[in-house]
DNA sequence: CGCGCGATTGAGTAATTTCAAATCTAGTGG
DNA sequence: CCACTAGATTTGAAATTACTCAATCGCGCG
């Protein structure tokens, strides 16, 4: 029984202890060490998760084996590969912990299950659908109208506890910068 | 009554008349000629549009007068300023005409009320959600990790329709890139 | 103390941008 | 049918920016 899942559903829509116990029934716990993958390049994707605590990073690897960052998850986001998990292909990012980590997973036939049970639960997975899509079109006019160094700026700005959590390296990662270029520019702030 | 919406919505729940009578009557047509513009930057955005026909961009304006695309729409596709939509902040995104367009509006009221009375428009809109959700995170990692001149292909396999409706200068916008340096790729291939 | 990882610094290089000018194209009116 | 114009595209040259590669530094930990 998640008190950090009830409560972050209920940012959206409000549950009474039933509901929630209906719904709390479908997800599964998992714990993983620093270091261990979450999901493997090229395997196929069964669950999403929620974090309960710690931080993960989604990865992608080019050809040349240089790493860029997809997405971050720390306390109370989701996290998978959603291209593979939604339309059943085989995952082509690596999700690995960045600390260790305790989760929620949910299987696609139990996600579907509950919101076909649960019109509340649709709904919250519609709004937290459409934030998430505001979000990643924030990241996309980012990447295209800024230089390096606001970029990071914003960074800094948007997710200070990610700062103290990340080493640069991968910051630079997700800003899609060198880590030597971010490291200059940490120099002049 | 819009055919158009009605096949677009079946693709992912079915419908009775009377279920899409209802809906349908919640949306509002709008006609556009080409130039003119559906959002402009510091309105209040009330509506998202549903496209029937034509095309359209969404930009964004830097402090230089640059403009950037955050994303086209045509036949069968959503566009509003969603970031000022769903948070009722004012726009600071244009949306203008490509073509002379036609568009069915709803409003948020009316948008909510639809996804609470229906289950499935409920659904339908998570499962659109999530599908946008998806995309943009192929379009930033194709920001993130690939050149130009591969950008250029992508985008050039993944819409080609649009190869042919819109101008290189606006396709460099979306891209990211200068309309000079797309110009000299194209020769290229 | 020494190892290892992350961060920093420097120098040279490659890619893209910018600015300017030239060229091409489609549509308009004579 | 042709000339003209506005807009889009192309080309050139210089300048800028970030990258790569290599070396060094700094700190925490065994």
């Amino acid at each position: 029984m998640s008190v950090e899942l009830r409560k972050h559903i209920e940012e959206i829509v409000t549950l009474n202890d039933q509901e929630f116990e209906i719904i709390n029934s479908h997800f599964k716990s998992k714990s993983l060490k620093k270091h261990q993958y979450l999901i493997q390049e090229d395997e196929a994707v069964k669950n999403i998760y929620f974090v309960v605590k710690g931080l993960l990073k989604a990865t992608y690897t080019d050809i040349n084996g240089k790493e860029y960052i997809i997405q971050f998850a720390m306390e109370n986001w989701w996290i998978s590969d959603f291209q593979a998990f939604y339309n059943n292909v085989k995952s082509i990012t690596n999700i690995s912990c960045l600390e260790n980590v305790e989760l929620l997973s949910v299987t696609k036939e139990n996600l579907e299950h509950i919101c076909s049970e649960s019109h509340k639960m649709e709904h919250f997975f519609r709004v937290k659908n459409s934030s998430g899509y505001v979000a990643l079109q924030q990241r996309i006019l980012s990447l295209l109208t800024t230089s390096p160094k606001e970029r990071f700026e914003q960074f800094t700005n948007q997710y200070p506890q990610l700062l103290q959590r990340v080493s640069k390296t991968i910051i630079a990662a997700y800003l899609g910068i060198s880590r030597e270029t971010l490291s200059r520019l940490s120099g002049k702030l």
